[in-house]
DNA sequence: TTTTTTATATGATAATTATCATGTTTTATG
DNA sequence: CATAAAACATGATAATTATCATATAAAAAA
């Protein structure tokens, strides 16, 4: 098994802040896990004892609505961490996570970590300062769900994900989503989401590969409204 | 002027877990100051230097949309710290702060409290756990604004103004917001939520005496769909 | 107080989005 | 490979919400 402070994922998350000896501690208790696309890594009331940094992989984050869909708040990928809220929380999740394909993570326990939160201020500045930025990413999403239309919302999120999470080398987008992920991400019905992605194929916005998206004109896209 | 170190506000937010002498030091160059209502704290853009606690009164967090909307994130209320992010991240404000009633405050310049950031482990672990609720709220928001009808982000709107920023004597919500208001929370057109206020005063949900909004049947506003 | 402005209210209509139905394609499974 | 299940697609229709128009009430300014 890897060891943590040789582990360069590190450098994408508020992990690269420990010290040399703190990586070598969580290294010893840390464990690794292949897990598959689709499971469910942990759900909401689950109390998540520990963060995982993600090696390998995309997974969504996602919270059951009444009306029985879930809807996605985040995702996250290779290089971040995921589950952070448990270490600052003794509260159950309030989301769900799921693997969006074959991931590798490592699991380091709350345990062994939380103590570095209080010891290390770098490190607890660095854990204070993705938070902040997921808080701002929050507040646009809120924005957006609230004042654009689900055209506008699909096109957005085509171009995020083309930019955060790149594409593979025949320009299809890296992530795979399924129309209703899409739909759960920008908060419409299924068939909406459909007929939307439907209508960006029919004027060349966008062309798909089986399953997989391209994105053939981003200057369209980024017009839509 | 009065001192942080025997301010009782404090025990409602971080500045609690900072010790005598932090206060103490923090007490000498902060400065106090009258905010009226309607005031425009700081706006989308501008550098906050800094965190304002807040003494009495409240202020809304708004983000202005691409259609000219102005959406509102998150209230603030008395107890409340306003602008902790300044604190963590360089970035300007990517949202505006509006006094919604005359405020009482204090400005703590962020000169004076950031090495506390650092160096008190006790109130960093504070601040990211209201950071980390704040991220919780936002994600709750994010679902209802996607998985919602109006009627019910509207009711649920006024639930949480109710539980948790109290009523007057007379028993109407102690935070007066306009019609607008309401549908920038909500992320909706001014008639619409004008329209189902409306609706619940003639269903008997609600009563309105002047513009000041009573909640005349709790249950049958939880219920509504 | 009178005037002007702003906020609230409501109708009519249009636009957006959801829902239901149904068919096709793709993927998983025996 | 055959068959079942899931995902994708699209039409028809209903429900929700936005927009525009206009009226009234309340608040601010002269």
């Amino acid at each position: 098994m890897g060891k943590c402070e040789q582990c360069i994922i590190k450098q994408f998350n508020s992990l690269k802040s420990l010290t040399k000896d703190e990586l070598m501690r969580i290294s010893n208790c840390k464990t690794s896990q292949i897990i598959k696309k689709g499971t469910v890594i942990f759900e909401e009331g689950d109390s998540v004892n520990g963060v995982y940094c993600i090696k390998d992989g995309v997974c969504k984050l996602s919270k059951l609505s009444e009306n029985g869909k879930d809807q996605i708040v985040k995702m996250v990928v290779k290089g971040q961490l995921l589950g952070q809220r448990s270490l600052i929380s003794d509260e159950t999740s309030n989301l769900q996570a799921t693997a969006l394909n074959d991931m590798e993570v490592c699991f380091i326990p709350k345990s062994e970590i939380i103590a570095d939160l209080q010891n290390n201020p770098k490190f607890s500045f660095d854990v204070l300062k993705e938070m902040a930025l997921d808080l701002k990413e929050a507040d646009d999403i809120i924005v957006n769900m609230a004042q654009k239309s689900v055209r506008k919302r699909l096109a957005e999120t085509l171009i995020h994900i083309h930019d955060s999470f790149g594409v593979n080398s025949d320009g299809t987008l890296s992530v795979l989503l399924s129309r209703e992920d899409f739909a759960n991400i920008v908060g419409t019905a299924t068939e909406s989401a459909i007929r939307v992605l439907s209508q960006f194929k029919k004027e060349g916005l966008i062309s798909t590969v089986g399953k997989h998206i391209k994105i053939e004109n981003l200057n369209g896209l980024n017009r839509v409204e």
